[in-house]
DNA sequence: TATTAGCACTCCAGTTAAACGAGTGCTAAC
DNA sequence: GTTAGCACTCGTTTAACTGGAGTGCTAATA
């Protein structure tokens, strides 16, 4: 565990833990006599109280009132994780087989993903769809559908699929279609949609002759399917275990932690900006309190998870829950479930555009 | 208003509207002075106690307690609902410009059908997308994607559109192909889903040859598309609105409610059993407690309206509710944006598989 | 006969006061 | 440096009290 430290010797790091995991466990302030039993440091009550009235001076835990017991500051949570936090003998978990065999597609098995989490942790969960952005273009066809519509079918790699209808005056006949569609697929085929440049364009609309409206409906496509807020699904479960947690039902956070939960808009900041922060090597991130990108969360605590299929194409999954979470637990099983994600995609499975 | 009834003369009818109007808006029991000079009847508070002895007797109105007021028993609100209820003089609202110049897209357009009603009324809200089971099919297209892949697209009356792909051994060549989409369009353009017997399949499948698998896998993705569970989408919003309402959050019931919510499992029968509930001729339904169709929401109420989009593409707009909801704007509301929706889809726009 | 005034009674909701107990800080002794 | 002891603080719980809204009943009234 924790080395040497500047400011806390070997006591005070027993001592701080024994708080911490007590608090984890019960949600009450705890008292000095309760350290003094719980350790097997056969140290007074006394003594404990002195050491604690430094940890408090330090700033790692706090009093609520006074003459209540101690409870963890954010920063005697943050030293936790960082430092005192053990990792969980790890079982493997069956989850393999649950979640992703039972399920070919993308969109079931991240639900169940999130239900899954959300059961066994009993914090709010949330996981997000892998987002494509730098993926590349592998086939474009558009097909004559009735009389006024053509359909423009576009799969980029990964095997995601997006259509457009595109409303026309006029049929073009097979031909011409032929002629577009061995057009748009040598222009665009294999780049990425951050590749398309404004020469790409030009060339390909100089090429389209009169059809230069079709090809524009196709880039139009092309680019919605990159717009993230459009394309990013985020799938949640648990939401309602927020109000098992006094601590957050009481503050008043709750209501807002709620309706961020059912509309999403606010999740999406979160997911894009772990997508961001590196993370430490293991891709899992805990933000205490105020550290959360999120103004919502700063009464919670955050832990998330970033999973990498490879080619770029990343995804979030997210714990929400109170600052007194069960972060190894949490942690862990994060940490499983990505590496089982991670794992999926050497067949990606059959999927639909969003 | 309501004319001759059995049991209630004209007197007890105006007090009783009284009590629930009042309820409806304090969300207090009601007593018998309120009423006294609530009412233009110019009767003391003792005369109308013994007029609201009878209606308890009747079982329109309840106590909560001994000396209580009185509170409008779930028979009660049937009889506001059923004849006691004004209808609003409509204001013509700009929700047509709002909701759905705005937003090409389905999706988009629910989702703020959703959130515009949640907050015109401060209940919780739900809206399904339009089910497209009788709906016919229209193109379909195989197309060679890499090597190792087939992309079926499907397109159906109405432009959804169904992607699949499917895995192949070897690529088919493109004359193959040519043959094979003639053969599925010739064989399936037209038919409903329902349509598409053992005979259809047994002669599609004869005619195929030695690509079986492929038109199998055609036919699954067309079972899917109307596999209804996997389609039906369901928009909500402003559940937390549910914690607004004492008598909801106090009961316990709130809790469910909200997973309900989030989980929508739930919400599919309540969907699907208020499309198959023909409502009177107005399309608009309201259960009151027990009423519901679903057990979570017996202590609730919940007024649905059904949008026909023609064609039988028909979906649901819900209203989740304390008992005391203000039914006239709640009904006026989703009279409003019914007709709004059912006029819609004379031009189908550009939608995407689910 | 229908209505009203008056009164005793009920019961909830809110307030106050007291008792409790968990926990601290400090001091003095070990 | 550690511990025992004690006075003090402060949130929580319990109990008792009060006010008020509302009822049901009875007797008087129009």
């Amino acid at each position: 565990m924790a080395g040497e430290n500047l400011e806390l010797d070997e006591r005070k790091i027993k001592i701080l833990d024994a708080i911490i995991r007590n608090y984890l466990e019960t949600g009450e302030p705890v008292g000095s006599r309760t350290i003094s039993k719980y350790t097997d440091l056969h140290l007074s009550s006394a003594t404990i109280r002195n050491e604690m009235s430094d940890l408090e001076e330090l700033g790692y835990i706090l009093q609520p009132h006074t003459s209540a017991g101690r409870i963890p500051s954010d920063r005697g949570y943050r030293f936790y994780v960082d430092h005192l936090m053990r990792e969980k003998d790890r079982e493997v978990t069956q989850m393999k087989e649950f979640v992703i065999e039972k399920t070919q597609k993308m969109e079931g098995m991240l639900k169940q993903v999130a239900k899954l989490l959300a059961s066994n942790t009993n914090y709010a969960t949330l996981v997000s769809a892998p987002s494509y952005n730098t993926n590349r273009i592998k086939f474009i066809q558009l097909s004559n559908v009735d009389s006024e519509h053509i359909l423009a079918v576009i799969v980029m790699n990964g095997n995601l699929v997006k259509n457009r209808m595109i409303d026309v005056k006029e049929t073009p006949d097979n031909e011409t279609l032929l002629r577009l569609n061995l057009l748009l697929n040598s222009a665009l085929n294999g780049l990425s949609v951050q590749e398309i440049n404004l020469g790409t364009i030009a060339k390909l609309k100089e090429q389209a002759g009169s059809h230069i409206t079709i090809v524009n409906d196709v880039l139009d496509a092309l680019a919605e399917t990159i717009s993230a807020a459009d394309d990013l699904q985020i799938y949640t479960s648990g939401a309602t275990n927020i109000l098992k947690y006094p601590e957050l039902t009481s503050s008043g956070s709750a209501t807002n932690l709620l309706s961020a939960f059912e509309e999403k808009e606010e999740l999406f900041d979160l997911v894009t900006s772990s997508l961001s922060d590196a993370g430490d090597e293991t891709g899992i991130q805990v933000y205490i309190g105020n550290e959360s990108p999120i103004q919502t969360m700063k009464d919670c605590s955050v832990v998330t998870a970033t999973y990498d299929l490879g080619e770029g194409v990343k995804g979030t999954i997210g714990i929400v829950g109170p600052k007194r979470m069960d972060y190894e637990n949490v942690v862990d099983n994060l940490r499983n479930l990505k590496s089982q994600l991670d794992g999926i995609f050497g067949k990606p499975a059959d999927e639909e555009g969003a």
